[in-house]
RNA sequence: GCCCAGGUAGCUCAGCUGGUAGAGCAGCGGAUUGAAAAUCCGCGUGUCGGUGGUUCGAAUCCGCCCCUGGGCA
């Protein structure tokens, strides 16, 4: 199977189409905010002309109020790579989340699931106090609290639910060797554009985003009211496009303030790209270029298509 | 041509009566063990317009020059 990562604005959901074309491929998404429903613009997700073109999966299959994990797409992932190989198709894993990517080449070590009210009950605690939460982490398991940052109140939170869950701290509980899938072959490749390029090509994406429809989409997607700290609520651009919808700020500064956000989101996919993925096929992309010879030639030499 | 006001970090600007400079924004590096487009940690990146001078010492005082904005002609 094919991995084609990069950070967003990278041309990746292109390079993942062109692949699919030449070698009968199916795209499955790895991207953490394409997965949701009503975020189509907003997340820049492949339109339906492209997923005529080509098979494409987990694409828009939650509900915007449902929550994804690197769990659940990591399993919902495998079962479309099996799918396609039954098909006889080749499995293009496409999207920016490095977490999911890794959670399937890497494997997962096996965690409890997490009752809603421990989960809740984990967060409130962290938030009334986060200093105190941590320091009552710190006196149980050490180990834990050494790595997690007092004031990273996500991974706080996750820890405290774990050890709660679990019964059992949280260092012991997830301690244990993470299995990547045997039977997988994976051939990864990254986009890396030059980085003026891609903040100009980001900064261009957030206007053209505007001009397509984006506030209409960001307000009827506000309109659900749903919780706030739900995951969906969070794609970049979402609050500023639908304070513009709402005439709260101007559309040139949501577009901005979006473009902004994308530019450090970007930021820290290189770092993760640069720092995580060293065994993949670094592509330094340009925009004015086509990629498709190069790509034909790589497939061609890993196998992955006929002469 | 003359008179004012300015020229300090990528941008906007602070820097009192001389002791080789600091804020915000932007940016950069890093972490990432099940909500990751999230969450968190770290970092000023500088010929103080140029050039002479005064001084132990000049972003700061003085001379000349250059540039920008405004005003008067």
């Amino acid at each position: 199977m094919l991995i084609i990562a990069g950070p967003t604005a990278s041309g990746k959901s292109a390079a993942a189409l062109d692949a699919a074309r030449v070698c009968n491929g199916v795209v499955i998404n790895a991207d953490s905010m394409q997965v949701y429903k009503g975020l189509s613009i907003i997340t820049a997700r492949p339109t339906p002309e492209d997923e005529a073109e080509a098979p494409h999966r987990l694409y828009g299959w939650l509900e915007p109020d449902d929550v994804c994990s690197a769990q659940r797409w990591r399993d919902a992932a495998l079962a479309e790579i099996r799918a396609a190989h039954t098909a006889g198709r080749l499995p293009i894993i496409c999207g920016g989340t490095g977490f999911y990517i890794q959670t399937l080449t890497d494997g997962l070590p096996p965690a409890p699931d997490i009752p809603q009210l421990i989960r809740e009950d984990a967060r409130q605690e962290v938030a009334a106090d986060p200093a105190a939460a941590h320091a009552r982490l710190a006196d149980a398991d050490p180990t834990t609290a050494a790595r997690i940052s007092p004031g990273d109140s996500q991974r706080l939170a996750r820890a405290i639910e774990v050890w709660r869950a679990a019964g059992a701290i949280p260092s012991e509980v997830l301690n244990q060797p993470s299995t990547p899938p045997q039977d997988l072959i994976f051939h990864r490749m990254t986009l890396v554009p030059e980085r003026q390029a891609l903040y100009e090509r980001i900064n261009h994406r957030a206007a053209l985003m505007a001009d397509i429809g984006a506030l209409s989409e960001a307000s009827a997607f506000l309109e659900r009211r749903l919780a706030p700290d739900l995951p969906a609520m969070k794609a970049v651009g979402l609050r500023e496009l639908g304070a513009a919808a709402r005439n709260e700020i101007s559309t040139l500064d949501a577009i901005a303030a979006t473009a902004q956000a994308s530019r450090r989101y970007a930021k820290r996919q290189l770092t993760w790209l640069r720092n995580r993925d060293l065994d993949a096929e670094i592509w330094k992309t340009q925009y004015n270029s086509n990629l498709l010879p190069d790509l034909v030639a790589i497939l061609k030499k890993i196998g992955l298509t006929g002469p």
